[in-house]
DNA sequence: CGGCGACTTGAAACGTGTCAATTAGCGTGG
DNA sequence: CCACGCTAATTGACACGTTTCAAGTCGCCG
């Protein structure tokens, strides 16, 4: 059985150890409770992995449950749904991400989760989490960092939405993934002599974009389609490079 | 010397018996921290008490300071600004909110906040609270309500504009704003027979409607022109009745 | 090979923005 | 108390960006 042929969603024997997350150590969640940062002793955490096929949901808004999952592999999509199926991506999920700071306090998800790429992600148990957390509250404090980056990033979008064109809008969606994936070692550079380009593995579809970025998948083609012909980007079999990425940027910030 | 020549902000005698949303019991901040919901016996929270006059800042985002501000009465906006000058208002502050619960967590803001009545509002010391915090735990799950609210309505913003037509943003901050004035007691039914209308006071300018849902001021003018026209609502001398709630909802959620 | 989903492309429609001219409203100062 | 001056609201003509719709291509997987 290889990864091609999985069914729905499934229990795998992945153990942290072979989570990238975990490897190259931005899950700072798992980290933070196993290691027990302050004086604590470790405590143990239930844990269980799973892995979800592309376009499967991952966790339902409906769903009420005691998991507080982590993304180990893998892109994954928040959304919300409209009574008439449309969608608005609320952000992406990528390796090392909690799925929904939310959680932490309340069972309550505000937003449903979708696999865009197959994922892998790890469940600890919210009853741990929130065991650790009341007898080492300093916790708090490194935890805080989650949601307040879920919060200023959700405030970026607002403004994106409120105040850009599309071509700002998804210019800026591309930089602000090409940030958090070079965060995470994500990225390579493509050395070109004056200016290097960067590259990255980019799973999006275009009605993806569109739905994270309030357009539509037609004009979102056609504005990526306009990138392409500047030279500023290339999109490839999955895979996305910034070519000038002064020139980029400028154009996202609208100096 | 009276309210409306007050100059600047400036401190007053101002009290928590006086402030509305220590009264009403909706300053559920205040309550907690100076009840101490768990056993331990009530710490000593330092507090001023400020007032702000319209359209003055009340905090800055580059500010960097040891403030957990409450308002107590009026309006207030958060919104971020854009290198052109452009604002988008993410979130209208009432009484009884906190003005950014990040703060909890660290001493930086990822807005700026501007009065749009006067304003009175509370600054408990970040440090105070916080000590309070470590030392009953429990306190973060009733303080957690406050930032899994705003986490929601950023949410909701987000949708609105990526997803919905000028008349639905418009009438769905409308509605968001009533209902949380109703829960706050302040708003007052107006007695129809078969429907009643519902009364509150409105001091938004065209121009911040404009600014946080993403519009124009003239195209906010025409909406509720509109509105006016098909006895939605009335709107006159800063405040708005909600005449037909019934279709203005229907208007708002689309269905 | 067939079929389906994703992408491309273009023409036309639509919603919202832009701009400017005018009016209304309100606080301030004479 | 009135007049001034600023800010907000109103309105209309027009421009622009984005959507809508439809037809067609491409590539992948069964």
């Amino acid at each position: 059985m290889n990864g091609t042929t999985l069914r729905r969603t499934r229990e795998t024997k992945l153990t942290c150890a072979m989570c990238p997350a975990y490897r190259f150590n931005f899950c700072d969640v798992g980290v933070s409770l196993k290691c027990g940062s302050s004086a604590s002793k470790s405590v143990p955490i239930y844990q269980t992995v799973r892995v979800s096929r592309p376009r499967s949901f991952i966790l339902r808004d409906v769903d009420l449950n005691d998991a507080f999952p982590i993304i180990c592999l893998g892109w994954a999509a928040a959304f919300r749904m409209l009574h008439d199926g449309q969608r608005q991506i609320l952000s992406f999920l990528l390796p090392g991400d909690v799925m929904s700071a939310t959680l932490l306090f309340e069972p309550k998800l505000t937003f449903s989760v979708e696999a865009i790429t197959q994922v892998s992600y790890r469940i600890l148990k919210r009853s741990d989490v929130r065991r650790v957390l009341r007898k080492s509250p300093d916790l708090y404090d490194k935890l805080s960092s989650i949601w307040i980056d879920e919060k200023i990033r959700a405030e970026e979008l607002i403004v994106d939405l409120g105040r850009r064109t599309a071509d700002e809008r998804i210019a800026r969606l591309i930089l602000e993934l090409a940030e958090r994936l070079a965060s995470r070692n994500m990225t390579s550079e493509e050395g070109g002599l004056g200016h290097a380009a960067v590259e990255m593995d980019f799973p999006l579809r275009q009605y993806q974009i569109a739905n994270a970025t309030g357009l539509t998948p037609a004009h979102v083609g056609k504005v990526l389609r306009t990138f392409h012909r500047q030279n500023l980007i290339r999109i490839s079999s999955r895979s996305l490079s910034i070519l000038d990425s002064v020139a980029f940027r400028r154009l996202a910030y609208r100096r």
